[in-house]
DNA sequence: ATGACATATGAGATATGA
């Protein structure tokens, strides 16, 4: 069971290229962020053609992310939950069927928090506390899951080409890194570096501007996190970096796990 | 240090990103 992560900077812009990637590697579940669209504009009848459910948690311009699933989704939570007035669309989750058993998969944009300090990074850092409630809360269940997205957070020095360029980032600053660890530390499996535990060099992340693709002057943002239950299933990890040497790319690849 | 580049909105310039 193939499941993939992908910040695909509007579904409009690079609806071509996303399921022009779909119909090549038939990823079982794909969760998408930064759709910047509403729900009913998502492009949702091809993606049906294709073979795949999609719940969708959409927004206006900004944000907005989708759950996709060859086969049903069950259990729909839109929004993470903590906090009714948080009005921003990053976070969807559900039950989803391709493995031997039923896991929950969880397509989350976690905000970007810059500039640090300032109300987005307290924004930035309870949306986390609130991630890992959430993740407390789904391991008494003692199953599989899997929170897949855009994470906004470089974990560790090998993340990086360029650390003097992240000192006071929001990506990067020690209570993001130190919010991150809270996740892993409950007993979650950041899964790529899990695989790849010596891979420096391996990104995510290229900024559109100063080169930075050509340069591989690029960051590591874009996870999954497995319960233990997801990490026994856990065979591989792997970063899609040609996608972003397409033209008029997403500033992010696709990220692909394999569980069986 | 700043801005470079890209997207959306909306029709020019601004907000956001990371």
């Amino acid at each position: 069971m193939k499941i993939a992560t992908w910040n695909v900077n509007s579904i409009k812009a690079h609806f071509e290229q996303v399921t022009e990637w779909v119909r090549a590697e038939k990823p079982d579940v794909l969760c998408l962020q930064e759709i910047k669209c509403e729900a009913q504009a998502f492009p949702a009848a091809a993606f049906e053609e294709l073979g795949y459910a999609c719940e969708v948690n959409g927004q206006k311009t900004y944000n907005g992310v989708a759950l996709l699933a060859r086969g049903k989704i069950e259990n729909v939570v839109r929004g993470l939950p903590g906090d009714d007035s948080d009005e921003q669309a990053r976070f969807v989750m559900g039950t989803v069927f391709g493995a031997s058993r039923p896991v929950t998969v969880a397509a989350l944009y976690l905000p970007n928090g810059n500039p640090a300090p300032g109300p987005k990074y307290d924004y930035k850092l309870g949306w986390m506390q609130r991630l890992k409630a959430l993740a407390q809360e789904l391991l008494k269940a003692e199953g599989p899951f899997v929170l897949a997205g855009d994470y906004n957070v470089i974990p560790a020095l090998a993340d990086m080409k360029r650390p003097e360029a992240w000192v006071n980032d929001a990506l990067w600053l020690p209570p993001s890194r130190a919010a991150f660890q809270e996740l892993t530390a409950l007993g979650l499996t950041e899964a790529f570096r899990a695989l790849h535990p010596r891979d420096s060099g391996a990104y995510t992340f290229w900024d559109y501007q100063a080169g930075a693709w050509p340069k591989n002057n690029g960051i590591r943002i874009d996870h999954h996190l497995l319960s233990p239950q997801a990490a026994d299933m856990l065979v591989a990890a792997e970063i899609h970096r040609e996608a972003r040497g397409h033209e008029k790319p997403s500033d992010h690849v696709p990220v692909v796990i394999t569980l069986e």
